[in-house]
DNA sequence: AAAAATAGTTAACAAATGTATACTTTAAAT
DNA sequence: ATTTAAAGTATACATTTGTTAACTATTTTT
């Protein structure tokens, strides 16, 4: 069996006893603009990045449901420890491995492996970007919590009798925060019209998409 | 004198004779979705990557004005050739190095240089990109004009007595397709404001930003 | 030179989104 | 168990942005 990258990493971190530290449900792994002396590796749990912007408003990235490098995106140039993003447990736990930056790198840099490992990192997170900000940029605010209910599907969609059940709880205001909305009432208008619409319906706090055609119809491309 | 990985390839392309292609002013010299079977290095001119959307607006992207490996996205995976964008040229002419793709990643790869050309590549365009989609985000399309119009600044800026000019002419329908404003009449109530409000001027067609503070002061950070 | 296409400007009105407030429901802390 | 904080909902009104249209100026094509 041949191993895919992420499951090259893993096994080498599990074989090397590398620690692992565990994590309760809305705690802080890391904040934004902290020196970080450690490169964490997401073993299981869901965390989600964000930034707090000057003015007080959370700007959030991305949910991370499954095995990743957290905060790759800097460490790599060695004189920046700081932490591009805060990371915020949103599972009941996570657990991470945590690595020394420098022999994380080091280790990287002497793999042909995790070498390609980091390169389709980047790209691939740099072509979902490009995507996600033409999405955002090219559509009203509707069309971004349309696309934000849309890229659920593939974190936590679950198909069930009534349509796509999205298994995990995300707020109006962590939906405001990811469309750029301003406030939680806006946000709950828009998906009202959504309920309305038949589109989605809400059942313990989660959604169930029942029309995702509609979604992908909002969504320029 | 050490070389920086983009001059390591230009030197590189010079002393192995790759053919240049030299294209006019509006002419485009790839189209998103056609495949093409090679890569492109832009030599000199200024180009602007696009892609239009199924409704017929044009999403831009980036101006590129300096040398660099245009669409650098998608060719690595051998087994699609399509070009993620439209790449137009913006000055009068714009010269582009042509190189086999296959030839081209060949090379690439035994080059150890140019692997980290491409890591870092990437790693710069995927936080640029983060940058402008957090202020995409949480702006209004009036946030989206100012943080567009500094961004021009380190691409086309000059200091004059006035201020900085912008040398380099941008449309209303431009700067309507960089920040999904609808129209060039909304561009222009917009723009209209900043001249009001003695933020900028226009010269020539061509923009003189006579308040910086004012510009960065809009954009959320 | 004339005609056609492209681009800038303004205005009036429509639609989308922001803002503030109040109230209710639910979850978390004491 | 009680209190407090967080979250959902609804409404009214303000502001921003979209839409359309008309007119002018400029550039490109014929």
């Amino acid at each position: 069996m041949v191993l895919t990258d992420i499951e090259y990493l893993l096994s080498y971190l599990e074989a090397h006893h590398v620690p692992t530290i565990k994590k309760k449900r809305h705690t802080y792994l890391t904040y934004h603009g902290l020196a970080e002396h450690y490169t964490y590796v997401l073993k299981d749990g869901i965390i989600k990045n964000s930034i707090i912007l000057q003015d007080g408003r959370e700007y959030n990235l991305s949910y991370i449901a499954k095995p990743d490098v957290i905060s790759l995106l800097r460490d790599e140039v060695s004189r920046s420890t700081d932490q591009p993003f805060n990371v915020r447990i949103e599972s009941e736990y996570a657990t991470f491995y945590q690595v020394n930056r420098v022999a994380f790198w080091k280790y990287v840099n002497s793999t042909p492996e995790l070498q390609n490992y980091v390169k389709n990192y980047y790209r691939k997170k740099l072509s979902e970007n490009i995507l996600r900000l033409q999405r955002m940029v090219m559509n009203g605010k509707k069309g971004a919590i349309c696309a934000f209910i849309y890229s659920l599907v593939d974190l936590f969609g679950r198909k069930v009798n009534e349509g796509i059940l999205i298994d995990f709880v995300v707020t109006n205001d962590d939906i405001a925060g990811f469309c750029g909305i301003s406030s939680r009432s806006s946000v709950n208008r828009m998906l009202k019209e959504l309920r309305t619409d038949g589109v989605i319906t809400v059942k313990n706090h989660k959604f169930i998409i029942q029309d995702v055609s509609y979604l992908l119809d909002q969504i320029a491309n």
